[in-house]
DNA sequence: CTGAAAGCGCTTACAG
DNA sequence: CTGAAAGCGCTTACAG
């Protein structure tokens, strides 16, 4: 029997009696054979499997974006590598080389760093990508799954203003970080919007983990001890917020309020209970994971962008404040 | 300039002229070029990629490990593709075939069910694998890193029986869970070996995320409500007992003591505090990609496994039980 | 030092 | 319906 008889049993090609089939089926299971996917991707140009940047699977937040990620794509029987890059602007870049190299059929992409070289890289790529959490540079044509962070930070922060809040403190990322920008932005602006005046001493940026949450909350307290609220511009950093008031025995929502965003599974927590802008997550990855799909199967078709909505959950780290 | 002469000069090959290296060098970057790494592979025999079986990428513990599995492997210039099993028989074959199609160089697994078949899979496969946080079974000649979940057990049960606990409940996981079984018995033996009865009401297994965490501790009470301590198989178990007793206002550890496994991150909030068993999980991770690493580069030895040690980190949930 | 040739393990027209 | 042949993009003896 010849290779390429074996080949269309495999395939299950038209061209093939059913006994032939059968014959070959019944060897490939005593010999324990298994097709080379090296050699096959070789020849059919294709890899069946893409590639998922991940700047720290640590963080839960981005766990929850691989979970879906990797469900949507085994479901179509797609390998989902990912690679850490720890917001390593080189090592956002070794991600695109070595995707290119291995002949990823596809990759959805959140990087940290987009410089002119990361850029011209993408721009010179034939596979399709998707960004996630991130908007695409309009150099680029294609699409991106996020939420609007800008318009949720506004949500956020209005939340604390209605509650009666006019010293609004923000724990921020680093400055570099796209999303912490967007998130600032929607600070600054419903600030102001409201009549509301930014004073630096109310800011401190710089982190994105409990840790930093919990050193900043210091800081700020201690720069102007007259704040009522805050907002942390994600869940990690509002624990981190929480824990210490609770450490300072400074009660929360009567002494400060506190507002996240992500909505984390320990957010909910018996104890923590942050009120937070909740984004879909898992949903997030598997939308994107569709999206490279499609564009797998459909080369021409450029589909559209997608911008979940955020949700404002309401649990028990905002109160009233109580005008003089 | 002749294919070879470019094969030569991009993987510096002695037998080249350094002009002629120095116009390949210009020319790649000029075109953009990169190697295709499957037809490398092909012929090479080799795919500079390893798999990592994990069971949900959601769980801290394992996205843990993932860090330092992807870590140690992009060190060495290896990729890591994982799959999400989802602790399902089936997706945990299918992630073995997958690997061999796509010959894959190593592969670290974290298998939850290891039935026969499972194990012939990996009986035929000549490819090095390394088992984490589980034992090799016997017929498979491979090593494995891990943790002595047994004497661990018996360390945290009798550390409660040292503060003078004698009602001593379980929080485990399910039945068919290996490392549960494992953290089990090392509950029955200490208790046993302490002259304590063992009592079926004092145990509640099926579960290893905290929303079983609190229910498990609600039925623990109410089958027996003397029960003064608890050691709960993981942190994530724990922690959710811990929300239990809190929102039930009961005292912790005035009224009852609890012990769990792991060290999560989250198990040193402030509200939490848990007293566990540590766990280096990132450092596992990086000692099984070392130990694959190591059998690649070197076909002939097999290194040997590793058992990492556990630590006791006493925080505020154990406390003395003032005898009657 | 360089090039032509064979070959990695498949798939896919092309004959028959 | 089946087989022989070409070819995917590389690497590696083998000549020269």
């Amino acid at each position: 029997m010849s290779v390429s008889t074996v080949s269309r049993a495999l395939n299950n090609h038209p061209d093939i009696r059913e006994e032939t089939k059968k014959q070959v089926m019944e060897m490939i299971k005593k010999l324990n054979y298994m097709p080379n996917a090296m050699a096959k991707g070789l020849i059919q140009k294709k890899s069946y499997t893409i590639g998922l940047m991940i700047p720290e699977i640590t963080d839960p937040f981005f766990s929850g974006i691989a979970h879906g990620v990797e469900e949507e794509l085994s479901n179509h029987n797609y390998q989902c590598v990912y690679g850490n890059t720890g917001r390593d602007s080189k090592k956002e870049k070794n991600f695109i080389s070595s995707a290119i190299s291995r002949q990823y059929d596809g990759l959805i992409l959140t990087p940290d760093h987009m410089d002119e070289e990361f850029i011209s890289m993408l721009a010179n790529i034939s596979i399709p990508y998707v960004f996630l959490r991130r908007r695409t540079p309009e150099q680029l044509p294609m699409p991106f799954v996020d939420v609007d962070h800008y318009e949720s930070a506004c949500t956020a922060v209005r939340h604390l203003i209605e509650a009666g809040h006019r010293q609004i403190g923000l724990i921020g990322m680093s400055e570099t970080s796209f999303v912490g920008q967007l998130r600032y932005q929607g600070y600054v602006d419903t600030l102001r919007a409201n009549g509301i005046e930014l004073e630096d001493k109310n800011v401190v940026l710089g982190g994105n983990r409990i840790e930093f949450g919990r050193e900043a909350m210091g800081r700020l307290l201690e720069a102007n001890p007259t704040i009522t609220a805050v907002f942390a511009v994600n869940d990690l950093l509002g624990i981190g917020a929480l824990e210490y008031l609770a450490e300072q025995q400074i009660a929360v929502p009567d002494q400060i309020s506190l507002i996240g965003f992500d909505d984390l599974e320990y957010s909910r927590l018996h104890w923590i209970q942050l009120t937070t802008m909740k984004q879909p997550r898992k949903e997030m990855g598997r939308r994107a994971a569709q999206l490279v799909l499609n564009m797998i199967e459909n080369k021409d078709e450029i589909p559209p962008s997608v911008l979940f909505d955020t949700q404002l959950l309401q649990r028990k780290t905002v109160g009233r404040l109580e005008s003089l």
